[in-house]
DNA sequence: CGCTAGTTTGAAAAAACTCAATTGGCGTGG
DNA sequence: CCACGCCAATTGAGTTTTTTCAAACTAGCG
């Protein structure tokens, strides 16, 4: 695992990006308590139907959500990237309605539930600043349900691409060739087809020189077009500071 | 429009649900502005890159979430029911991604942004509260990836029932025959099907003495063994008030 | 009574899946 | 250092699911 930076400095990065936090807000969440803990590629951090009482800031690797059907198949509901907590929501519902596992090596700080929710009621600000995550995530799942459901299999392959690259952009791991070690397993059970089809079309993709895809790593070639064949358009991951009010 | 109840009323009955809430704060929840409007089917209450500074709490009717295709094929995102605040994300994030619509003649309670902010900053149970019921808005959404990702037409259009009549009768709205006027098109769009496969799903459905659907209204004759088809586990809509902290 | 929106049904076409076999890369143990 | 083994990627081919297109039917409404 390479050094990475403090798991807090990450997280007010993170919230810096839209909230405009003032010092002293950034000093208190500064006091955040926060364990890191390392996980292996694969193993789950929490399943559907846990209580849990932490909250898990992503400071290195790749996490899924996921949930099952009863026949054994894998449908998973979205990636995280480094400065994410995917169980913000357990702030509220502490029961899962899915699991979380790592796809990768990964480094998490744990927070308790407790924490955060202080900090919360002693600013207000903080609080919509976790808020506005936790709706900009909700944002991402409702994006999913439209690419699963209407786009074909070349759009629904270019349309993740483009939302992992916006995402890894931000948080600035989008410099070329892009460390994106998820299997075409895992693309098929976000995008909802077959391995098959996954390999066919990111050789497509390929042979139409949008994109290199190599030992793990990514190189997009050809960015605005990637985005016409995703009909991407990044304005559900509400990046853009100026579109707040 | 046959009479119903104040919108606040239904508000405060959707939040105690959960958030057991004092009389203080409900008198709080009383002083918040409401404009009544009524909406007529098919009317679109706002629309994808909309700047909106009011929530709507609908009071009576059906409204939707969808997003476009560039091919102009619709994805219905969510269904709302009474109680509901389908945009409720707009207070922190005001720019709409996806368009929110009436399926069938509506009323709604206009609640300007500042009004609810204010009251948030005085009382952070309510603003909680309020929090919380935007996480169900995204465990709803999550689930609907998977349905729509992983479940055969079948299990899916069941599960499109079993959430309506979860979801109905949580607000009390599920007493047989339960008054559900959507379309097959508008069935099609939510699961991601064609009208002809959502028409044949449910003639299966009802042959097998599922439900019965006549005249836009549906009986469930055997709940368990809906649910069973659907693979429906409630758990994602946090109804039980026992499952919170 | 005719119109329209919605439902129902049939049949061919398309998209995606499953099964199966092969190849490639990489770490580990001999 | 090489061989083995394993996981992942790749490719081919037949099958299944779902879609699309088209047409007929039905019920409510003006």
């Amino acid at each position: 695992m390479p050094k990475s930076l403090d798991p807090i400095e990450i997280l007010i990065r993170r919230l810096q990006r839209s909230a405009g936090l003032e010092q002293s807000e950034l000093a208190e969440l500064r006091t955040l308590q926060v364990d890191v803990a390392d996980v292996a590629r694969n193993e789950a951090i929490s399943r559907e139907g846990d209580r849990v009482e932490h909250c898990m800031l992503l400071v290195e690797g790749f996490l899924i959500r996921l949930q099952h059907t009863r026949g054994g198949k894998r449908q998973i509901l979205s990636f995280y990237v480094p400065g994410d907590i995917p169980d913000l929501q357990t702030l509220h519902l502490p029961t899962m309605d899915h699991s979380l596992a790592a796809i990768t090596p990964a480094r998490l700080g744990r927070i308790p539930h407790k924490s955060i929710q202080e900090l919360c009621n002693r600013n207000r600000r903080v609080a919509d600043a976790l808020w506005r995550e936790t709706l900009i995530d909700a944002a991402v799942a409702r994006t999913w349900v439209r690419c699963v459901g209407r786009l074909t299999a070349r759009a629904r392959v270019a349309h993740m691409l483009c939302e992992l690259h916006a995402r890894l952009d931000a948080v600035g791991l989008a410099k070329d060739p892009i460390r994106m070690p998820i299997t075409q397993a895992d693309f098929a059970d976000a995008m909802s087809l077959s391995v098959v089809q996954i390999n066919m079309t990111l050789r497509d993709l390929r042979e139409e020189g949008l994109i290199t895809v190599h030992k793990r790593e990514m190189i997009v070639h050809d960015l605005v077009r990637l985005q016409y064949v995703a009909e991407f358009d990044p304005l559900y991951l509400h990046l853009d500071p100026a579109q707040r009010r």
